[in-house]
DNA sequence: AATATATGAATGAACG
DNA sequence: CGTTCATTCATATATT
C-alpha cells in the first residue's frame, strides 16, 4: 500500500521541495531518454563502422575523448549579456567539479576555459565565477541541509506531516 | 551504460496519478537528458564532417538519416511545486517592507518565517526570495518612472522600448 | 485555447 | 569568501 505509508525510501528525500509529476510527464520522460539512448548508440556505432574502414578520416579519430574536440552548438547572442553556459559547457564543468575539482588553479582555468570554448563562446573569468558560485551555493546548501537535519534530529514527525500534505493531492482526471 | 539507469522508478512514489520526485531525482532526469543531448549533438557533428569528406562509406549511408529525425530538445515539463503566499502572508510582507525592511538579516528571516507559517506553508528561502525580488522589481519600476518622466515620448513609447530590447537578438547559423 | 503578465526561483556577475 | 545585485527562466494567473 504506497498511500500514506511514508515507507518513501532510505535516506534520499531531503526536506527541500518535492515535485510532482504526472503518469503522462513520467512516460514522456523516458520516451525522450530512450530516445537520446537509440540515437547515441546508432551514431556511436556508426562511427566504429566507419572508422574501422577508413581510419584516416580526418576528426574522428579519437572519439574516445568525446567531450573535448568538437562543435560550437550556438552563439547567437550579438547583443552581449550574461554568460549562459550551453548544456555542454554545463556538463563538463559539473563532472570537473564532481570529479573533486573546487578550487581551480589559474592555469587549470586556462585550460579549461580553453577546452570550454570549443563549445560555445567563454571567457576564463566566466569559469572563475562559475566555481567561485558553485562553491558558495554548495556550501550553503550542505549548511542547510545539516542544519535542518539537525532540527528534525528527535523530530521526525515533522517530516512525517510533510509527507502526510502531498498525499492529499490526487488525481484530476 | 553509464548514463541510463532505472533509479528514477525505484525513487518514484505512486500516488494516485501522480508522482513525487525529490530534487535529487530530478535533478538527476534533466542530467541524464542533458548528456544524451549534448552527446548526440557532438556525434551528429562529427558524423556531418566525416560524412562530407567520404560520403560513400558503406554502412554509414542507409543510417544517415538517422539523427535527422528525433530527438526533441525539449526537457521534461516537471511541474515543480512554487510556494505560493497566502494573502495574509503577503500582507505581512509587504507591510514589512513597506515600513523599511528591505534587506532583511538572516536572523529577521527566521523570526518572520516562523511568524508567517502560522498562515501556511513557508521556507526561509521564500522570504528570501521575496524580498530579492521585491527590491529588484521596486528598483527597476522607479528607474522606469523617472525615464519616463524625463522623456516627452509618449506614455505608451516606453512600454515599446522594452519590448524592443529582445528582437535582436538571433540568428545562429 | 492562446497570449500576456505577474511573480517565485535560479544563476552569472559584482561587491566589500 | 560570503552576500547581494541584475538578469533570466519557469510557472501561475489574468485577459482576449
Amino acid at each position: 500500500g504506497a498511500i500514506g505509508g511514508g515507507e518513501v525510501e532510505r535516506g534520499v528525500e531531503r526536506k527541500g521541495a518535492t515535485y510532482v509529476m504526472t503518469e503522462g510527464q513520467i512516460e514522456e520522460l523516458r520516451r525522450q531518454i530512450a530516445a537520446y539512448a537509440a540515437i547515441c548508440e546508432q551514431l556511436a556505432e556508426m562511427h566504429r563502422d566507419a572508422a574501422a574502414q577508413q581510419e584516416s578520416l580526418a576528426g574522428m579519430r579519437n572519439m574516445s575523448n568525446v567531450y573535448l574536440l568538437p562543435p560550437p552548438p550556438q552563439v547567437p547572442r550579438i547583443t552581449k549579456q550574461r554568460w549562459i553556459p550551453t548544456s555542454m559547457q554545463l556538463q563538463i564543468l559539473e563532472r570537473e567539479y564532481s570529479q573533486g575539482i573546487e578550487t581551480p588553479s589559474k592555469q587549470y582555468i586556462k585550460d579549461i576555459t580553453s577546452a570550454l570554448s570549443l563549445h560555445g563562446q567563454i571567457t576564463e573569468a566566466n569559469v572563475y565565477n562559475w566555481f567561485q558560485n558553485k562553491r558558495a551555493r554548495m556550501k550553503r546548501k550542505r549548511q542547510n541541509d545539516t542544519k535542518s537535519e539537525a532540527e528534525t534530529e528527535s523530530r521526525d514527525q515533522k517530516k512525517a506531516n510533510k509527507e502526510t500534505v502531498r498525499v492529499q493531492i490526487d488525481d484530476p482526471d
